[in-house]
DNA sequence: CGAGCACTTGATCGCTTTCAATAGCTGTGG
DNA sequence: CCACAGCTATTGAAAGCGATCAAGTGCTCG
């Protein structure tokens, strides 16, 4: 069930993510069109935002909290394909059909356009579909970096990885820096840390302990993460340190 | 070393990835203006068309042949993260630095467009930046599709999803119908596929040799492949055999 | 004819999965 | 306040799959 959205953005001038998301570029008279078709919907963590298959009436921006994309075979194996954060874009022009299920992992409010009045305003606004290009080569260069952890790396690499590239884009996010000690909570149980690795969840558990003992990460009760070095985390990833692109 | 184009495409007209490259979408004029600052490259199998880390003075299309995009660890392991075929677009508007080695697969001809002009061009017509758009969203679809074959496919489906869809698209682009025999060579080495596949060059030979054994594929020689039932290849890829949505 | 390359096949090893039991936490109801 | 259900996470033991190491085949080209 939808809940209510707990903040009412009555102006894009204060959306938290205005300058990130597909609306980054827009002027004023563009921000008031995507004003008029914009509506706001909140989801409760572990419910699922779009089924895969469903007909597609919106597409729009996670505004905060995090949701994934997953993939699921027939007989029920599943990989999740993509992490969606604060100004990540969901849905596509011109498909009408969801390719993925989208879900929400934290709780989630999305600002929603209604697709058919958007792929119009798309095409009248350049500045709209250069945006969204940029926003879909990145993620493309984001698809291709994980392509590389998923058929190479080792299960601890995998692990070292995926706890680097969240330290490292909450710090982008937060604005807080990347030298010194970095703290934040995991926004991901470990199965879904597992659906993202391409590993099983006692795997999962099973490095993250491991690099826990080994002094690479600091845990406070299950999710709550110190890394006290993260180029010695990186390293363990089994990329360069100084690999300083964020996503 | 750069070998000589075999053939000349004074006029893009007559150019066989015209209704699929990133100019599909371009009228008289636009291609005009793209002719002005386009010329063409062939590299041999086996060539590097960009190191990763090159400075990067142009994009392009790949007009015949198979180009790869590959990542490689300090340690030296290997992904294939793309796979280029004719009409695939190589590069990135607004990148100086190519993030991934673009290696030829089998011998490559490249129309080549020179960035800056492109990218200026690109401002200026709506329709090659739509094009590359949705060419980038097809790609990102591709890369997730095999996001979930890296992470949670066996050998076996790798190397029966991997078949199908070389035998797909090759399909796609001869006009062939996806009906009955299906036979065609394979673009890659072992070892490239074993790249592509996140396995080793041997697990490759192994499952092939399976798959042969079990009747799903024919082969003569290394490389030449008949595909008896699409349909059944596809099922011991783990797809729904429906999944008709060619890349 | 022999070198080089792509590929195949065999034997063994080890990492990750699988199966299974247990711990810790939270919320609910007696 | 405690008992217990339900969930997430941890840990152990055993099994299996793909990697690794190694040998050998077949083809092309000089």
């Amino acid at each position: 069930m939808t809940i209510k959205a707990q903040f009412d953005h009555s102006n894009c001038a204060d959306c938290p993510i205005r300058h990130r998301a597909v609306c980054a570029r827009c002027d004023a008279d563009e921000l008031e069109a995507l004003d008029a078709i914009k509506y706001y919907r909140s989801f409760e963590a572990g419910q699922t935002i779009i089924w895969s298959g469903d007909q597609m009436n919106f597409v729009g921006s996670v505004v905060s909290g995090i949701a994934s994309l997953t993939q699921t075979m027939e007989d029920g194996r599943t990989q999740m394909v993509g992490l969606l954060l604060p100004s990540d874009f969901v849905g596509r022009p011109g498909r009408d059909v969801a390719p993925y299920d989208v879900q929400a992992t934290t709780d989630v409010v999305m600002c929603c356009f209604r697709k058919k009045p958007f792929e119009e305003l798309m095409d009248e606004t350049p500045h709209i579909a250069h945006r969204l290009l940029q926003m879909t080569l990145d993620e493309l260069d984001a698809a291709r970096e994980w392509m590389l952890v998923l058929g190479r790396k080792t299960a601890r690499e995998k692990i070292a990885s995926l706890i680097s590239i969240i330290a490292r884009r909450d710090a982008s996010i937060g604005q807080k820096g990347l030298s010194g000690q970095i703290v934040f909570d995991l926004p991901l149980t470990r199965e879904a840390m597992a659906d993202y690795l391409g590993l099983t969840l006692e795997t999962v558990s099973r490095q993250i302990s491991a690099l826990k003992k080994d002094g690479l990460i600091l845990l406070e009760g299950k999710r709550h993460v110190t890394i006290p070095d993260l180029g010695r985390l990186m390293e363990e990833a089994g990329d360069d340190s100084d690999g300083g692109f964020l996503v």
